[in-house]
RNA sequence: GGGGGUGUAGCUCAGUUGGUUAGAGCGAUCGCCUGUCACGCGAUAGGUCGCGGGUUCGAGUCCCGUCACUCCCGCCA
């Protein structure tokens, strides 16, 4: 018999009335009559009320236990009387009569109470994360972490896919993140750097003929963390497979998403079969590459309104005709609102650091109006023409924007969401995924004027790849796409492109020559010099699909052991200054601080 | 790197126009209480009001600086 337990604080029940059972667990609150004490005892698995009265040797010395302490109690199952049945928990209809306890982990005075629903400092949480990890909502959602990846693996095997590791000490690469780098003992003034992703590995690994990879795979990117973004580490199920096309791996990860979403979630999935948004059509219609499709608000360009003559608008006809472009939201038969909800929008936006949102309402009377603050600027013919624009009926009110195009599309995408928000358009009971597709290959750097990779570097443009005309690189679409759910952005993903001819030319145009590709990318290239198939994958955040399954906007409520928004582990003190001796070791020397 | 918010007891927070000895709930300690499940009642201890400077007869409160945490922008192929 094991000596902590017979039972966990979770299993006991009425059929183990007048049973004697060994519990251990942590004390998790206690209700003193004085002559009669009730003692919640926890562990993984539940609660279970535990019951000492006064004649019992030792109820004073139980008495005084503080909240938290460990301890395994001797004890005979007891049916409740049916009036002081619990029905809130499993074990609420039976209690434990204490006949011995004993101690087997003592505690000090606690610097955060457990047993409570409060909210607590961040500062406090992560420093004695060990404790804020015993509270009740943090605690299911660790373990909902940990099924969702059994399943995840599970699933993947099933589907036919091998899991792989990959190495963890790995190169520096020029695109992308911020590396974290290693350094070498053994070879002095060289680094490792730790991988944002296995992207060449995966490649690698398909190149080595494995047909199908994935990994539960760590990734490392040295950038600043927000609330959906860890500082410097997270996870992803990075997925590979070979001689597929890009509707081979959607169904793959479709197939996955829908029973994860629907074994692990009680919402509803708005699609089963994910719909597909041209980047182009995203930007237009959303603002976003990210949209959230619970949102039923879209966006209309309406710039050639602003260029008629019985438009008065001036301050947009003037942006119009420098080159700005104007675009607007339609809310549904908003003409009664109050004006607080127009200018709460307006002054929302003002706050986001855009010039705000005219706005005006539709409005039939003998003659079509806009009313509103900028409604008297447009005459009844603009007016049907921005309603044939924008699909806009009587009743409904127009939020307009007018600017350089990503500022419009910007502030508009935010501007959906809050005014959806507002009008409490969004069912916060479903998931809505989709796919985003035919992104471009390259864009032009805002600052350097350069043409850059806009995505992923070895993605395979779409067309024909002998006749790709190169000299318009804005034009080229690759196949690259994201999945996004809720708004969400879980992955971005891509066919591959294996040829190296025309990668040389691809990353030549991004300014980069044959020699530097070479020496960047010397394992990637190399080996698909020497036949490799055609192959593409994608790589679903880990993190985000467990934060939307359990509901949660806030990326620490889903991670163990996470770091604070500095990168500190403030439990385990990391960073750490290391000693002399470990800096020689390695060939380096620190800058003193000015 | 930039912008916003927060910082008062172990924890969560209140603290008015600057004005006596800075309060409450939970927790801790002590006492009372035999059916609670957020048990109840009474008492006690617990404070560098993040830190530094300034204005003032007087600062938790006003001003300047600084630090920490957090949210956002930049960044995250």
């Amino acid at each position: 018999m094991n000596k902590y337990r017979t039972h966990t604080c979770g299993e006991l029940n009425i059929k183990n009335n007048g049973k004697e059972v060994l519990l251990s667990g942590w004390i998790n609150k206690k209700r003193d009559h004085g002559n009669l004490l009730f003692l919640d005892l926890r562990d993984n698995y539940g609660i279970t009320q535990c019951v000492v009265e006064k004649n019992n040797p030792n109820f004073i010395e139980i008495e005084k236990l503080p909240l938290e302490t460990v301890i395994k109690i001797n004890g005979k199952v007891i049916k409740r009387s049916e009036d002081t049945i619990n029905r809130e928990i499993k074990t609420g209809e039976i209690e434990i009569s204490i006949s011995s306890y004993e101690v087997l982990g003592a505690t000090k005075e606690l610097p955060l109470p457990v047993f409570s629903d409060q909210e607590y400092a961040e500062e406090i949480r992560l420093k004695y994360r060990f404790l804020d990890l015993r509270r009740k909502k943090i605690h299911q959602n660790i373990i909902l972490r940990s099924e969702v990846i059994s399943f995840i693996r599970s699933e993947m095997q099933n589907l036919g896919f091998h899991e792989f590791q990959t190495p963890i000490l790995t190169s520096s690469s020029p695109e992308g993140a911020r590396d974290f780098l290693v350094p070498s003992r053994l070879n002095p003034g060289k680094f490792y750097a730790l991988p944002q992703a296995p992207q060449q590995f995966k490649q690698l690994i398909m190149v080595s003929g494995f047909d199908r990879y994935f990994q539960i795979a760590p990734c490392f990117r040295d950038e600043d963390a927000r609330a959906d973004r860890s500082p410097g580490e997270f996870y992803q199920l990075d997925l590979e497979m070979s001689f597929v096309e890009q509707d081979d791996v959607f169904e793959v990860v479709e197939k996955l998403m829908t029973k994860l979403f629907k074994k692990f979630s009680k919402n509803k999935l708005l699609f089963e079969k994910f719909p597909k948004i041209k980047f182009s059509d995203a930007m237009l219609k959303y603002g976003t590459d990210k949209p959230d499709l619970r949102n039923p608000l879209e966006i209309y360009d309406v710039t050639d309104i602003f260029k008629r003559e019985d438009v008065k608008f001036e301050i947009f006809k003037k942006l119009v005709k420098t080159g700005s472009i104007a675009r607007c939201i339609v809310t549904k038969k908003t003409k009664d609102k109050p004006r607080s909800f127009f200018d709460g929008i307006d002054n929302w936006a003002k706050g986001q650091g855009a010039s705000g949102l005219a706005y005006f309402t539709l409005e039939k009377e003998d003659k079509l109006s806009g009313k509103g603050p900028v409604g008297k600027f447009f005459g009844v013919q603009a007016l049907e023409e921005i309603m044939k624009a924008s699909s806009a009926e009587v009743g409904d009110s127009i939020f307009l924007a007018c600017g350089k195009q990503n500022e419009v599309e910007k502030i508009l995408s935010q501007a959906r969401q809050k005014i959806a928000h507002d009008l409490n358009l969004i069912d916060e009971n479903t998931f809505a995924f989709c796919w985003i597709v035919d992104y471009p290959m390259f864009e032009k750097d805002e600052i350097t004027n350069k043409i850059k990779f806009s995505h992923n570097p070895f993605s395979m443009p779409q067309g024909d790849i002998k006749k790709l005309d190169l000299s318009k690189p804005l034009d080229i679409k690759a196949y690259q796409y994201d999945i996004v759910c809720n708004g969400v952005e879980l992955s971005s993903g891509a066919i591959r492109n294996h040829i190296p001819n025309l990668m040389y030319k691809l990353f030549e145009v991004a300014g980069y020559n044959k020699q530097t590709v070479d020496e960047k990318f010397s394992g990637m290239i190399n080996a698909l010099s020497y036949g490799a198939p055609p192959h593409g994958g994608i790589a679903p955040g880990i993190d985000r699909i467990v934060m939307l399954l359990a509901g949660e906007k806030n990326i620490r409520e889903i991670t163990l052991f996470p770091m604070n928004q500095n990168a500190q582990d403030l439990m385990m003190n990391a960073p750490s200054s290391v000693s002399e001796e470990q800096l020689k070791e390695l060939n380096l020397i620190l800058k003193k601080k000015k």
